[in-house]
RNA sequence: GGGCGAGUGGCGGAAUGGCAGACGCUCUGGACUUAAAAUCCAGUGGCCCCCGCGGGCCGUGAGGGUUCGAAUCCCUCCUCGCCCA
């Protein structure tokens, strides 16, 4: 057969617009069996098993893993899209790819839901993971499944319990009895980042203070190079690191050495503003002080000072912090001696002083504290003003709050005069000169509870020893196995505690009786290291390769949502810095690059009779049941009765959208696509229902084209395309080819902005379809007339290897059809010319005293002055400079042109 | 209270000192159809002049400033979000 009847053969049904009439013979678009046909050949072909080493370079994308709590979101989905996307592209550049998954699978949602569900955790995990696997799987992520990990498995937290014992080796791991943040709900100990404005994280109960001995980290230890190496993480978000240097909360200042009055024992007070000590006219004790008791122990006012420390003992110290708490306080009776003038000051006890803060003591200064003023004024005790603001006269009944800014200090002895903050180091060195204090540096960062009395968890791989006291288990016995048989219902003891064959073993160190710690790590720990566990899944030998981490570490790009910038990534960062200090590894930050994407959310609408939900979401347990003339579609739409808020989407709120429904509407394909289009990646963004069909249209349109002339593509030989041989429009394609290659490739590159790319390759694919391929070929044997279809198949392959990262079925299937060997993920990353990605004739828009007056076309870099010249000539410019008189024109060259005339 | 971010058509969003509204949705008109859906084509920020071709004015939360030129930079304020108090 002739390559002209062949040609003609694919053309001759089309009258007006080629593809339409074609997809009445052509397959149409059926992504379910696209999706399902390469997904398998993807998996049998190993394209996504990532050799350890080869002679690519390594690039190491992570997405963080999931906990297995069911089924997934679109949201959910986004970040694993994300992942995707970048690692299709990074393995089309020429990168070995490592991109893996796993499951953060201990913790307490699976422990509370087996209870729920009254079925084991390791079941309910397991059947998790079944699903979300699944669904996963059905988005057409590429995984290298073979290195799956689940922290819950013995094989991986033996390996957590080995991480605990280092940091128990080097004296960072310690056991004390400490207040700490209890929460009712879930029966466990927290960590001070799992409490949120005094309530649980996880389940909004309020948290209480208990006495409990517990296991922490001492994460403190590190807070500096934490908090300075967050310079060397130039590719994060500036908020994450923000909220990172916030949270570990570095403030300089002095110890000041105040001594108690009757006993002249010393009294150390850190206080970041030492300027201030003139001011000083109390003192307060956090009520758990330990020298409290013996301070008033005999006295008349011992009953009442004790009765108030009962009743401060349970609020939380975060509470107490904050404003969640009233202020209030108690006289001790006793005072100390302020060091730098010898006053006596009363001595308090006040709830707002944390034990966990400084020294556990506050020197007041209510003149320039806004927390002390408001004690002092409830208390009626006296304020001293010292530091003079520039503007105002502080008088002590005049004030109506606490001066906290600059100013020039008074009634300060030997500072009077001095300006602060700028004088506070001189006031540094006199107290350290005379022996009353020296600078010292606090931290916010509290070390780190460990502890949790749960079951589903790694147990601590701690042994009690009568005669040793705490033995930690030896490597060679890890993992210590959760017992399987545990009535594991929470009762505010360790659930092991009461496991028999568990509690009770002998010493490793004397081999006498001995019983085993039985609280179990925070769920934390499992995912402080699970990427590097990621390079060797299987060993049994040791938690991971040197030699790979060092080769694949730190991770190149680590996506997930903003909500761990605190937990998880603080955690982490400690961790790898703990390993590396005890030489295991060779780098210091385990994430180079963070990606924090934004939350997926979705209107959802509230009833303004009852204030329920309204939705037909059977999920939503009390939803409005407000009996309307209205049917519910018509109520949402019209928004009858309801108001309406776009929230993060979850089950209570009735809007969320499943990947099983959003899959089974459309597919994969145009779900991701969607999901990339929906906004900038890192910002928040609305699902809204109608919003995908236009992307599900797009890759029709691009099916059909391809589709449309297969024969054509199989048959017709390739020729050499060259731009002079091209007249428009055909020469303007092929510029836009690789103007369009250039811009996906910076926005993918540069910034990860796939919304635009998307938007580009959509344009491309519009200007694409407006050519008259039909009229390309006259009928002649010439390959002078076939060169038009060439530019037509130079596009269309162009656009699938382009959006192959973002919609990677569809984009193979087309590879294939077009005449291509499988799998399109072998190709490289089309390269453009960057003299043909600009345009040849550029339209300058011509300014009147900064109105667009006309636009013209010239040719690109044309002669300034000839273009001055053309401007003034313009007929709408003209008759707006008429009567006046051009004063000055300026050219900015290929951009615009601004006249200025009065 | 402090810090950071955001505010642009009917909607999601483009544009980071140079043509505001790319791309998609919606809506309107047209083609196809017995009809509808789907699909395709055209139009779609508001107001005004005009048969039309065209042209003008206004417009990026509010107000001011810098600049030949501001969504973009600066100042003041308002609203929302996040983090810290």
């Amino acid at each position: 057969m002739r390559y002209n009847q062949l040609f003609f053969g694919a053309l001759r049904p089309r009258l007006c617009y080629p593809w339409s009439h074609h997809a009445m013979s052509n397959p149409e678009y059926a992504p379910d069996e696209i999706e399902a046909r390469w997904r398998p050949y993807w998996e049998e072909t190993g394209l996504f098993h990532c050799p350890d080493v080869s002679d690519r370079p390594e690039f190491y994308c992570l997405v963080m893993f999931p906990y297995p709590s069911g089924a997934l979101h679109v949201g959910h989905g986004r970040n694993y899209i994300l992942g995707d996307v970048v690692a299709r592209y990074k393995r089309m550049q020429g990168f070995n790819v490592l991109h893996p998954m796993g499951w953060d699978a201990f913790g307490l949602p699976a422990e509370n839901a087996a209870i729920k569900h009254d079925t084991h955790p390791s079941e309910y995990v397991a059947d998790n993971i079944g699903v979300m696997k699944e669904q996963i799987n059905s988005l057409g992520i590429g995984y290298d499944w073979e290195r799956e990990i689940n922290t819950s498995e013995p094989g991986y937290y033996k390996w957590t319990q080995w991480v605990f014992l280092q940091l128990y080796e080097r004296g960072l791991a310690y056991r004390r009895d400490a207040p700490v943040n209890w929460c009712p709900g879930c029966q466990t100990a927290l960590a001070n980042e799992e409490v949120v404005n005094n309530l649980c994280e996880r389940c909004d109960t309020p948290v209480t203070q208990e006495d409990l001995p517990q296991w922490f980290f001492k994460i403190t230890d590190y807070s500096e190079q934490l908090l300075d190496d967050l310079e060397l993480l130039g590719q994060w978000p500036e908020r994450v690191r923000r909220m990172q240097a916030n949270w570990i909360g570095r403030s300089e200042g002095a110890l000041v050495e105040f001594t108690v009055a009757h006993t002249g024992e010393p009294m150390p007070c850190f206080t970041t503003r030492p300027d201030t000590l003139w001011g000083v006219t109390f003192m307060c004790l956090a009520p758990e002080h330990p020298v409290v008791p013996d301070l008033v122990e005999g006295t008349a006012r011992e009953q009442e000072v004790m009765e108030f420390i009962e009743e401060a003992h349970g609020e939380s110290e975060i509470a107490r912090a904050s404003d969640a708490v009233e202020k209030a306080g108690i006289f001790t009776g006793r005072y100390v001696i302020n060091p730098v003038n010898d006053e006596k000051v009363p001595l308090w006890v006040a709830n707002y002083a944390l034990m966990e803060y400084g020294t556990g003591a506050v020197m007041a200064v209510p003149a320039h504290d806004q927390r002390d003023f408001e004690f002092a004024r409830k208390y009626d005790l006296p304020i001293r003003p010292v530091v003079q603001p520039p503007d105002a006269e502080l008088t002590p009944d005049g004030m109506e709050e606490a001066w906290e800014g600059p100013g020039v200090m008074f009634s300060s002895g030997p500072f009077d005069g001095t300006e602060v903050p700028e004088g506070i180091g001189e006031v540094i060195d006199y107290l350290e000169e005379n022996g009353m204090g020296e600078g010292e540096v606090n931290y916010r960062l509290r070390d780190w509870l460990i502890s949790r009395q749960r079951y589903w968890g790694a147990p601590i791989p701690i042994v009690h020893c009568r005669d040793c006291g705490p033995v930690p288990v030896p490597e060679k016995d890890l993992p210590v196995r959760l017992p399987e048989q545990v009535d594991f219902r929470p009762k505010g003891k360790s659930p092991l505690a009461f496991v028999d064959e568990f509690v009770e073993t002998t010493c490793p160190t004397c081999g006498g009786p001995a019983e085993r710690e039985t609280d179990t790590i925070a769920q934390w720990l499992c995912s402080c290291w699970y990427f590097l566990r990621y390079l060797s899944p299987q060993d049994e030998h040791r938690p991971f390769d040197r030699e790979l981490a060092d080769r694949w570490l730190p991770v190149d790009l680590y996506i997930g949502g903003v909500e761990h910038a605190v937990l998880h990534l603080l955690y982490s960062r400690f961790i790898v810095k703990v390993l590396h200090d005890a030489g295991h590894i060779g780098f210091k930050e385990p994430f180079k690059a963070l990606f924090t994407q934004g939350m997926i959310c979705k209107r959802s609408y509230l009833c303004t009779r009852c204030s329920k939900i309204v939705t037909d979401d059977p999920n939503v347990r009390e939803p409005c049941k407000c009996d309307l003339d209205v049917n519910l579609d018509e109520r949402l739409e019209e928004e009858v009765e309801v108001v309406s808020s776009v929230d993060k989407m979850s089950k209570s709120k009735g809007n969320v959208v499943t990947l099983d429904e959003a899959i089974t509407e459309y597919g994969a394909d145009t779900l991701r696509l969607y999901t990339l289009s929906i906004g900038p990646p890192e910002k928040d963004a609305e699902w809204q229902e109608g919003g995908i069909v236009g992307y599900h249209r797009f890759l029709r349109r691009l099916w059909e084209a391809v589709v449309g002339y297969e024969d054509a593509f199989k048959a017709l030989p390739r020729r050499q395309v060259s731009q002079d041989d091209l007249e428009s429009p055909w020469k303007d394609v092929h510029r836009a080819v690789h103007a369009t290659v250039r811009k996906v490739t910076r926005d993918v590159q540069d910034r990860w902005h796939f919304n635009t790319a998307v938007a580009a390759v959509i344009s491309l694919m519009n200007e694409v379809q407006r050519l008259p391929v039909e009229d390309a070929y006259d009928g002649s044997e010439g390959d002078e007339a076939l060169i038009g279809f060439e530019v037509f198949r130079f596009a269309l392959e162009r656009i699938v290897l382009l959006l192959a990262p973002f919609v990677p079925h569809i984009s193979e299937e087309l590879w294939q059809r077009m005449g291509n060997e499988p799998s399109v993920f072998q190709q490289q990353w089309p390269e453009f010319d960057p003299e043909l990605a600009k345009a040849e004739e550029v339209e300058v828009p011509v300014q009147v005293n900064g109105r667009v007056r006309e636009r013209m076309t010239v040719e690109r870099d044309a002669d300034e002055e000839e273009v001055r010249t053309m401007a003034l000539e313009l007929e709408n410019v003209r008759r707006h400079l008429e009567g006046l008189e051009v004063r000055e024109v300026i050219v900015v060259p290929n951009r615009i042109v601004s006249i200025v005339a009065g």
